[in-house]
DNA sequence: GCAGGACCTTGACTTTAGTCATGGAATCCA
DNA sequence: TGGATTCCATGACTAAAGTCAAGGTCCTGC
């Protein structure tokens, strides 16, 4: 069991290059824990007592707004990690977390992460490291949200898609709904907006298979603002 | 000369706490520097070399959309700091930042902070700290943006004011047009939510001074949703 | 004291996105 | 296999916020 821990906790990109010794004490306090699908993991408010890395499976940071519509944060794969943010300010969880498969987590108490920073200002370095490009990608989010129309928000999602998937025929790896929510709207509205690109030749759409058919448009109308 | 740099950083509350042999290293990498209302002191995309506190004056850190729309993330006053995100991630600023005032700053390369934190991991816990709460501020910025609407995130700004200058009688701190577009809207739109919760006797405005009327009704506004 | 300018407000209108309701397609699994 | 569920698309409508244009207020500096 200690070993299955370790072997998790080598495959989260955040402890790469830790040092065998300083894995195991990891190992140590850290629980792997299996969730199933639709499972909360932790809701926005609660006291933040754990961090989280993801063995396998997916689970999506959201807020939700009391009336039910709901803004995805991020959504976290195999290797990834989440929920920094409380390890250091010790107070709630800014977000809630939902797994969106059955997943596999380990999740490590806050004062043992605190501990080991101390002793690894290399690993301390990749966690600053970590923060800020979450950072970069919420001042992106937040542009997006305030100065884009949908759209234009889209089309930038499906190019960041490509990025990832190296290739013009992309599978989506969200339900369409959680893709809507990614962006700020609503599946409706997300709905209108694959038309709209299809229509304009940009794309063209079979269930979660999307074919780009013209990037530099894609990117042009991403860039573009109104 | 070092003098004056000794005592600016001594009043940044990042580096507070820092033994003074530190803060002497910093002193001597870093540089004192003014400048006038307007001034840009770098843009969105380009290289991050330097990380900045402010000395004296008021600084906003923003996103600007072709058309002219701005969104600002933050603003920051003396004692603050700003741009970490490139110091860790070595890359460009992902946004604007200009001065509100005329203002004096310290400006740190990145190099020396980095060799800094490597060896005070205290330190390096309060830039964890510091990026963190960055983070859970703009969590709160993306749910405001995209799950509330203008006069809510309007309720909401003018909470914030009222907790942190501790009584009813608000100043505003910023001109309105530069509080619509920390909202994430216009002059106009703000304008009439600024008329609309005046209708609804929550607040009484004149000029840049605003008087709470009704606190629990502003938040139950800015709590609910549509 | 008044001309110019920055900033703010208001009104009329347009555009975008959300709401509500309906129906279709795919999937899961008794 | 067929019934239920979930997910998605579409249409008709409403509401929110942006655009454009005009005018007001306040401050500054001749």
């Amino acid at each position: 069991m200690e070993k299955d821990k370790l072997t998790a906790l080598g495959g989260i990109k955040l402890f790469e290059g830790l040092p065998p010794a300083q894995l195991k004490s990891l190992a140590e306090i850290s629980q792997l824990k299996g969730c199933k699908y639709g499972e909360i993991l932790f809701e926005a408010g609660q006291p933040g007592t754990h961090f989280f890395a993801v063995v396998s499976g997916k689970v999506r940071v959201y807020r939700a707004s009391l009336s039910g519509k709901e803004q995805i944060l991020s959504v976290f794969q195999a290797g990834e990690s989440f929920a920094e943010v409380p390890v250091f300010e010790g107070k709630t969880y800014p977000a809630s977390a939902q797994a969106l498969e059955d997943s596999v987590l380990l999740s490590i108490p806050r004062r043992g992460l605190v501990e080991l920073l101390r002793r690894e200002p290399e690993l301390a370095l990749s966690v600053m490291a970590l923060l800020s490009s979450r950072l970069r990608a919420f001042v992106g989010q937040i542009a997006q949200l305030s100065l884009k129309e949908v759209p234009e928000r889209l089309a930038g999602y499906l190019l960041l898609l490509r990025a990832a998937q190296g290739r013009d025929e992309l599978t989506l790896d969200l339900p369409k709904g959680q893709i809507a929510s990614y962006l700020g709207t609503i599946p409706e509205t997300l709905s209108r907006a694959i038309k709209k690109l299809s229509e304009q030749g940009l794309i063209e759409v079979a269930g979660s298979r999307v074919s780009v058919l013209d990037p530099e448009g894609l990117a042009a109308l991403a860039e573009s603002d109104r």
